[in-house]
DNA sequence: GGTTAATGGTATTTTTTTGGTATTGTATTT
DNA sequence: AAATACAATACCAAAAAAATACCATTAACC
């Protein structure tokens, strides 16, 4: 939303004759804020633009934004714009699709990132050998990653492939899916089971939240129409920070 | 498919003054790719080729394409073409199955039995008045119980029920599914949102575990095909004793 | 099997947009 | 008249956007 006529009426800033300009334009914001019309995450327009559709100068209209930039309700980016906070919320992913993290973020409008833990083909584990059916000698590919949402750790996820679908783990730069699909390797079938438990401490300082807070493991198993299992992911996510929503339709 | 003109107006691109020229292209090609005028699987037209048709240079093209592929729906292969994602949603699930706590134990073999903790008519909290949708001075019933599995505690159960759908709770026995259909209150649609969290004190006592050891928190809505709320159930599972398993199909 | 054309990948540079700041003028208050 | 708050002008710096030129991989063809 960059058109400033969109949430800001020209009446909202000549009436009510006294007072300082700087102020009306605060207030006009603050109430734009407080009634939804900008939201967080929001791109205020530039400074220019505001200035010349409110007919006063840039520097009053900073002064403006200033006062509430010291409140913590907008953020300046040097060279890209002036943005409505966000508080941290909680995010929710809806278990009706299987879908991306990355996709289902931006969806919602979250700006994210990851962070690569582990990257690269490995001898697999007795876990990984049994839980993907490889066979003897085979390696696995293991893709460990820290998800950030708007700069908030959100959940640790790593990914056991066999190396029979995923040769090159080094190539995988977004998304597991679209590396696989650019293989021809689909899934059709997937089982995901959600469970509580603890933060154990390594876990929590990438986290950023307290050893011991709760925390939402989910660990999901795909499947080719043929049976075979093509990967095993197990995710950690804050639990404060990390809703799974589902979906119902009944009989 | 990979003549640009079949799926990009050139409209699409010049029109709306403001923005960025690499947003109206990706939201261009969102549009062409949501209204079926590209399928999964079909190659996008070269990079070159794009950019020469809408006037702009090839690394403009990318940086559309890049957030295409970014989200998943794009799939770039070297050398040969980016292509679009079969997309991994369509899910028919069965979660349905999911939602009866007795039936789940059931084919785990477990035994269960319920202890009450709470059942009545009350005068409804805030909270309950607004999820529920209550009228003024309308009344609540409240169906609070501990799921016990082969003598162990294993959750929590609070319920809500308009008093409308469900005026005689003390009369509710077994299952509160049962008692609904018998005043043919049948809910046909449900939302269950998953999340993970501490236990407290006087919960912990119930279930057995250690304060503040972490549990697993399910609150359900569910809605008459009129869009009605008719119950909100909130639980909490030990979070060392219980598991969610979901079976997805896709494709 | 090598050649070659077509495709995506990347590094570098230039231009445009955006917030940041110093200076000056103007009205209000003291 | 001095001091203060307010507002306008002009210029600076950072970031994003866009363009140019060149590299790497694939696949088709001979």
């Amino acid at each position: 939303m960059t058109s400033v006529s969109a949430f800001l009426a020209p009446e909202d800033l000549q009436a009510s004759g006294s007072g300082p300009l700087y102020v009306k334009l605060q207030q006009a914001l603050e109430d734009a804020i407080h009634s939804g019309r900008l939201k967080g995450g929001d791109a205020l327009p530039p400074e220019r633009d505001l200035a010349e559709y409110a007919n006063i100068s840039r520097v009053t209209v900073r002064k403006a934004v200033d006062e509430l930039v010291r409140q913590g309700k907008l953020v300046r980016r040097h060279g890209s714009g002036t943005f409505v906070s966000r508080p941290m919320e909680k995010v929710e992913q809806s278990l009706s699709r299987l879908t991306s993290f990355t996709e289902d973020m931006a969806r919602r409008g979250l700006s994210t990132r990851a962070e690569w833990l582990e990257r690269g083909l490995f001898t697999p584990s007795p876990d990984e050998m049994v839980m993907l059916g490889l066979p003897a000698g085979g390696m696995v590919a293991r893709l460990g990653r820290l998800r950030i949402a708007d700069d908030n750790p959100l959940a640790i996820e790593r990914a056991s492939i066999s190396a029979e679908f995923l040769p090159d783990p080094e190539n995988v730069h977004t998304s597991l899916y679209a590396a696989l699909e650019a293989r021809n390797v689909q899934p059709v079938r997937a089982i995901q089971r959600i469970s509580a438990r603890t933060v154990r401490e390594h876990e929590a300082d990438l986290l950023d939240v307290a050893a011991g807070s709760a925390g939402l493991a989910i660990e999901r198993i795909s499947y080719l129409s043929s049976g075979k299992v093509v990967e095993l992911t197990r995710s950690l996510y804050r639990g404060d920070a990390y809703d799974f929503v589902a979906e119902l339709t009944l009989g």
